[in-house]
RNA sequence: GGAGAGAUGGCCGAGUGGUCGAAGGCGCAGCAUUGGAAAUGCUGUGUAGGGGUAACUCUACCGGGGGUUCGAAUCCCCCUCUCUCCGCCA
């Protein structure tokens, strides 16, 4: 949510941001309607004082019933009004986007984020490379016909080796992210409306969500969703900040219209699995903490030996509640290209003044905190580990930090 | 699923029609005391919004919504949520 005060005296600044996002968006008419309700609530409540002062009259003063009487109804019709303007300036509000980091690069499509730096070592093979999804055919760890059999296209089952190899990353990363400094979390795995709204999914994200039937419930599209909600309306206490916080969870997304999209195997589904990272933390704080995030990332892949790129995402690939976005692109052998694996994103004070996320300094300071809602890794780190680990036979090198977890070295091809 | 109890400020908790934005406590801040601290004492301390250069002032808010009344934290109706007990259950 944009500050308001930022509409009534500087919305040439939100007009900006949305013209750069390409975000067709009548600001001046909300300008407007923002105007005529405080004029009117203005009048509202200079009825409201005249009422007040006239009901502790009444004591000694029958007349003064009278007068009450008849202001009350000039009351409810200018009330009336602007309970309607309110409401078209809720919900006005809520469709405007994050204002941008002045350092994002232009540009509508992924082609357009910028390249920051690559790392490691892209693999070469002798032989003809396979994809995850022959990989997983061939070593029976992925099935995808089952999941469709059982829930829909789109959903799949990870098996044997192959879910103990996705089970060790997961609990892997949690541990070194708590190493790092974060807090575990299991959240619940469904959110109501207010949740998502607070968290920017709703409006904009409104197509992706599965919502239940007869509930205020959706599934939850990421942990983000219970983490950063976790906290709303509460006032924090400054020196708590920041906190970390990290959890693993199914992400449900509807992914409606993104069927054209290269997504052979299971690159892009229905379900998928997170680990997350969730930091609130001062507004001054919010850069440094952003940066702390994807050196998490960094630091994860360069453990688990996959190569891969940083790219400082472009205005429109950033998203409405976006400020700034670094999103990490894996090296996947078998599609012989970077695709994207971890999404980080400075959400400034975008989700808290949504949410009502506050904290207070001991000096009285009080400020709505800034967010940043990070990826650590998802299941597409395994299919990246299963296509540049490949050998000719189509057996898997399991990367050396997860041998202890899973308890072997290799998922084996089957014998001809 | 059945029965009952409850929801008040950063937290706990009193308050059954006007003098209540709300006692008291905790917490927090300042001052005093101290070599320093603890303890103690005094003072201050809700949120959001409008108007004013400012001192200040007005409005709203006691889970949410509606109603009664000149006037509602308090009375009435609806909803949501929480807790306790019973049943069922991974």
């Amino acid at each position: 949510m944009i500050d308001i005060k930022i509409l009534r005296e500087n919305p040439e600044l939100i007009e900006e941001s949305c013209k750069r996002r390409g975000m067709d968006i009548d600001v001046q008419k909300l300008v407007d309607i923002e105007k005529e309700y405080r004029a009117l609530n203005q009048k509202v409540q200079e009825l409201q004082a005249e009422r007040n002062k006239l009901s502790k009259e009444c004591k000694d003063n029958p007349d003064a019933r009278v007068q009450v009487k008849e202001i009350k109804i000039e009351l409810s019709e200018i009330e009336e009004k602007a309970t309607v303007l309110k409401k078209d300036l809720d919900d006005g509000m809520g469709w405007l986007p994050n204002f941008l980091a002045p350092e994002v690069p232009d540009g509508y499509v992924d082609e357009d984020n910028k390249e920051i730096r690559k790392e490691g070592v892209v693999p070469s093979f002798s032989f003809e490379r396979k994809d995850h999804q022959e990989l997983g055919e061939l070593l029976d760890i992925i099935d995808t016909k089952r999941g469709a059999k059982v829930a829909q296209a789109g959903f799949y089952y990870w098996k044997g080796k192959g879910a103990q190899l996705c089970s060790a990353l997961f609990f892997w990363t949690q541990q070194q992210l708590v190493n790092r400094g974060f807090e575990l979390f299991m959240t619940p795995c469904a959110a109501k409306e207010k949740t998502l709204f607070g968290t920017g999914y709703l409006p904009f994200f409104a197509d992706q969500t599965y919502g239940l039937e007869n509930e205020d419930l959706a599934l939850i599209g990421t942990s983000e969703q219970t983490l950063v909600g976790y906290h709303a309306d509460e006032m924090l206490k400054g020196e708590d900040l920041p906190l970390s916080y990290t959890s693993y969870s199914p992400c449900f997304r509807t992914e409606s219209g993104s069927y054209g999209k290269a997504s052979r195997g299971i690159f892009r589904v229905h379900q998928f699995h997170k680990v997350e990272q969730i930091v609130f933390c001062k507004p001054e704080d919010s850069h440094k903490y952003h940066l702390q995030c994807l050196d998490n990332e960094e630091y994860l892949l360069k453990k688990l030996g996959i190569p891969y790129r940083v790219v400082d995402v472009c205005v429109g690939d950033l998203g409405a509640p976006g400020y700034r976005k670094y999103d990490i692109e894996a090296y996947f052998a078998g599609f012989d290209g970077y695709r994207e694996v971890t999404s980080n994103t400075n959400l400034t004070d975008f989700q808290s003044r949504r949410l009502g996320i506050r904290y207070k300094d001991k000096d009285g300071k009080k400020g709505f905190v800034h967010t940043i809602s990070a990826t650590a890794v998802t299941d597409r780190v395994v299919i990246a580990i299963l296509e540049n680990n490949q050998k000719e036979d189509g057996s898997i090198i399991i990367p050396e930090v997860l041998r202890p977890l899973v308890g072997f070295d290799v998922i084996e091809a089957p014998k001809k």
